[in-house]
DNA sequence: GTTACAGTACTAACTGGTCGGTATTAAATA
DNA sequence: TATTTAATACCGACCAGTTAGTACTGTAAC
């Protein structure tokens, strides 16, 4: 084998991540990129035929870590409690718990930088893109029916709904801690939300 | 052609807000901007010296728009209940009226694509920004503390992070409305937070 | 006469992308 | 075991198009 390149691939998406993340994909040219990598751009383009390609490249990556979070945490959650409003509440602690580590400019969604940009224009990202929202949405919408099937709620609930409003107030928390800004944002609003499932799920 | 001067700059600052929140400030050229206006090139720069001028100018007039808006349906709820509850949910409720005419592209926050892209780099932009934010969450939680002296809450509030909320599920709106993609996203969601704030002030 | 444009023709810097060549290494071969 | 082969990984100069911004002339309205 000649020297790994996958390694230098991988660097190359990690960090144009970072920045897309933190600057946007298009505000972010391939000459940045290469001199935090340090590499040249030759071998850029040698690994991505082109800026979109890497676009494409780093909407997988972030799609593939965010099904694995999902999976990972609700695995770790219903392993530490029997209770499915347990479970949720532990899950969605999870969450707080890993954006806590994170520095300021860090936090924030790969989705949201790109379809500000872009509309998401391109079919295959659109397709990526909210087939992995789906998923975490359907998977916490499981969960929600579950814990109304122990908890039968006094209002009506539309577990659907209420798993959407925890996406809407992630992606709405990276906004505010930028924006207002308010570092724990994130922190925060979540912790609003599973206060919400809380007063919700509550016994009269 | 009219020779009133604040007309074409008028007309020039709410294209390229179109703009700007459809594909971004960055990923918009002045060609472009012109182009869609009927202007030349350098009529744009009569009235804008940079590029980075539009962007300051796009922010003040989004931030003016902002609070009147504010200022405007809180006063109309104000005068159609008497009751603080019934005047946020007013509140909200025309908010989300408003949200329901504008088409698909129409529906985001300068903000957050600014934010996303620039990290809000520049001081003038982020004192606009986050005043204007402050004003918006003030307000709302100026109204949920006389909520409170009314319908005393069973679990604790906490005014301002409430408020807070608000703004976090609007913001988080948009991004869902894009990225899943659902059209009523800013409808179901703002829906949400009115029932968080239905069952949290619930009588026993 | 000043303001508010249209129009044309630049430039300088930047940006995505190309291309010919080089270095590294595994495996085939002698 | 030494040498060739071939594929991969990478370099860096260069190119063509785009972008923000300039400079200037002309002109229509108030």
């Amino acid at each position: 084998m000649p020297r790994d390149g996958n390694i230098t691939r991988d660097k190359i998406l990690t960090t144009s991540m970072d920045l897309a993340i933190s600057q946007g994909h298009v505000a972010t040219p391939i000459d940045e990129i290469i001199a935090q990598v340090g590499i040249t751009k030759g071998t850029f383009f040698y690994h991505f035929p082109s800026k979109k390609h890497l676009a494409i490249a780093m909407i997988e990556k972030f799609s593939a870590s965010k099904l694995d979070t999902l999976h990972d945490y609700f695995t770790k959650a219903n392993k530490l409690s029997n209770d499915p409003l347990q479970q949720l509440l532990i899950f969605v602690g999870l969450i707080q718990e890993q954006h806590a580590k994170l520095e300021q400019e860090e936090i924030g969604c790969l989705y949201a930088s790109y379809c500000y940009e872009n509309q998401l224009v391109d079919k295959d990202i659109e397709a990526m893109v909210s087939s992995t929202m789906k998923e975490w949405k359907d998977n916490i919408s499981g969960k929600i029916k579950e814990i109304m099937a122990v908890y039968p709620p006094t209002t009506e609930v539309d577990s659907d709904k209420l798993a959407g409003m925890f996406l809407t107030t992630l992606e709405g928390a990276y906004i505010m801690a930028r924006i207002m800004p308010e570092a724990d944002a994130v922190e925060t609003y979540l912790e609003q939300y599973k206060s919400y499932l809380a007063v919700l799920f509550k016994q009269a």
